[in-house]
DNA sequence: ACCCCTCATGGAAGCGATTTCATATTGTAA
DNA sequence: TTACAATATGAAATCGCTTCCATGAGGGGT
């Protein structure tokens, strides 16, 4: 560029205080020199820096977002929710793709501290990441508020929004009972992850309260992928008893069973009764009615930055406890836990 | 924060020009001076602050990407690559969501100017519109390099990344001429993107190579959404001689033609022939073989990145042309282009 | 022993804003 | 007309770095 506020303050035949403050609205300035200065601005093209104007006032209006993988989906609609609020409060957003990378992830703060953002909405990799615990923690402490989305991080200490896993996980395995199915199995998400955990606390919770034991042959380790999902399904399927009802705990999930089963001639809602978490609208175009636990994830991330708005705002009061919001959930019924009974009891 | 460079400085007996010089690996320090000063940073936990060195050397190592619509996953493809190639350089992205408004896109640019953005990767949301264009242009003229991805702007003064845009849609068509279709639809992209325009020359292109003559009944106006493209499907599946074929512009097209079949009974690649554009994974997932034509979008972003960080780093040097890059598109036949011939035939 | 060159380091001037404090100007009441 | 308050403006310090220039300390060649 190269043009700053002193070429538009000789320009104006002003100070550089004048110029700053026309910019910033200052009431103490005539409105004649208001309009020669803004003339002036027009006519040199003037930006002013917000480099120079952070360095100033050491404050910027930019948050980071960090997020495991942006080519998810999810993860899309929370940035989307993010940008909605991001760009009504005028706030820039630096987003970092830790690519399920804890090295990453720590890279990522030290650049976020270097910029002096003013905020962080984060989705951590690891639940249990000491470095990225300790991290986020100082950030807190040198008031930079932080927010977690969707995971958690070890403690209550951060704020959060989240979504009720352990509620909706509970309600579609109710709604599996109270179908008729005695056999019905899970496949879980990461273990060190607040999704993964809480559904899983919903199955045994729903389990529970039926008086139905839990069977461990029926629940299967997955990590929110299609790959692990269909391997977990096929050797559910080839089980002397197989499961009649699957509760898939998130959309990859889902979609590798639901890949197997119509690889396998097995119809979803007869042969084989299927729930996921997290809706996929694809899915409704192309015929495939799959009954989800859903939620409103593009609200997640508006709800997310207004908290850290809040946060931000009123910076330097003292700590008032963590806020975490819990995002209800709401179980759509579509068919898929349906099945046809002859099938399941052997 | 509140620790810098002089804290470092007192805290190490140096001065901070001396800290400044180890920080930035310069060879003129004593290995023990350096050593001394990188006890202190530890000790103090310091991070140098980006905003005064930019300030300081008028040089940002932060990157713009604007972006119609976040949701879109074929756009979070692409700023996937993207991320991917600014990491391995330590450069940082500011996403800008325009959402397909030509007036934030603005305004957007408006802030990356003030954030003294080092470079801008843009999708912009219409080709044809003025502003944008002078905006960008100013932003190249003042050094800071544009690389437009997947859509062009006006005229070819800007440096892009694209695709084989007109080569892949012919080839498509063409792939259904050879299997004996006459009467093929195509469901455009919006006429003010490079996509849209050049999908549809390629279509016209392959009728023309083959003398048939292009009849407009056949050709339907979409906006690269889902809603539109199914009801163009309607429309011309209503006709009395509706098309055997049917081209779709982009990957929401192609859903909007398939939801329709699906819901009308029609079979894909039986009683309808399909081919779209850009692959949609999902699909695989749920046993849909629809035959696309693909291109490589993360490797869209990824160069987009490259190119734009090369001519960063060249910057000043006197403007060699425009650079343009093309994406080989590849035409993958998974039978939904063929067709039960006795239906066609009337 | 002298001179010159190289290397390590410090002093201080920017970078481009904001902001405090001081000053000049104007208005108004006595 | 004087005096004091309110208002408009400018000078200069500041934010935290980088970097140019100056200076001092060694080292080698003659």
């Amino acid at each position: 560029m190269g043009i700053n506020i002193y070429d538009v303050a000789q320009n104006a035949k002003v100070s550089s205080a004048t110029v700053s403050r026309v910019i910033n609205g200052s009431p103490h300035v005539r409105e004649e020199t208001k309009a020669k200065v803004m003339q002036s601005i027009k006519a040199l093209g003037y930006t002013p820096s917000a480099l120079a104007r952070n360095l100033s006032t050491g404050d910027t209006h930019n948050i980071g977002f960090l997020v495991p993988d942006i080519e998810n989906p999810f993860f899309s609609m929370i940035l989307s929710g993010i940008s909605k609020a991001a760009d009504e409060y005028g706030y820039n957003i630096f987003i970092f793709n830790t690519a399920d990378d804890a090295g990453k992830e720590c890279r990522f703060l030290e650049a976020a501290r270097a910029e002096r953002l003013r905020g962080l909405l984060v989705i951590p990799v690891d639940s249990r990441n000491e470095t990225t615990y300790k991290q986020l923690r100082s950030f807190v402490q040198d008031g930079v508020p932080v927010v977690l989305v969707d995971r958690d991080l070890r403690d209550g200490r951060f704020d959060g929004v989240y979504s009720e896993d352990f509620f909706g996980s509970m309600q579609a395995v109710s709604c599996f009972l109270e179908e008729g199915h005695r056999r019905i199995a899970i496949i879980n998400g990461p273990e060190n992850s607040r999704p993964g955990n809480e559904r899983w606390r919903g199955y045994k919770e729903a389990l529970s309260k039926w008086e139905i034991p839990l069977q461990m042959q029926y629940v299967k380790q997955g990590d929110f992928h299609q790959e692990r999902a269909y391997d977990a399904m096929a050797e559910l399927m080839c089980m002397e008893h197989p499961p009649t009802a699957v509760f898939s705990s998130n959309n990859l999930t889902s979609l590798g069973c639901i890949r197997y089963a119509l690889e396998h001639g097995l119809s979803i809602g007869e042969d084989i009764s299927l729930i996921g978490f997290d809706d996929i609208e694809l899915l409704q175009a192309v015929g495939i009615q799959l009954s989800v636990v859903d939620r409103d994830t593009s609200q997640m991330g508006w709800k997310a930055m207004k908290l850290l708005i809040r946060r931000m705002h009123k910076a330097g009061e003292d700590d008032t406890a963590a806020s975490e919001i819990y995002m209800p959930t709401k179980l759509i019924l579509r068919g898929s836990e349906k099945w046809r009974r002859s099938h399941g009891t052997v």
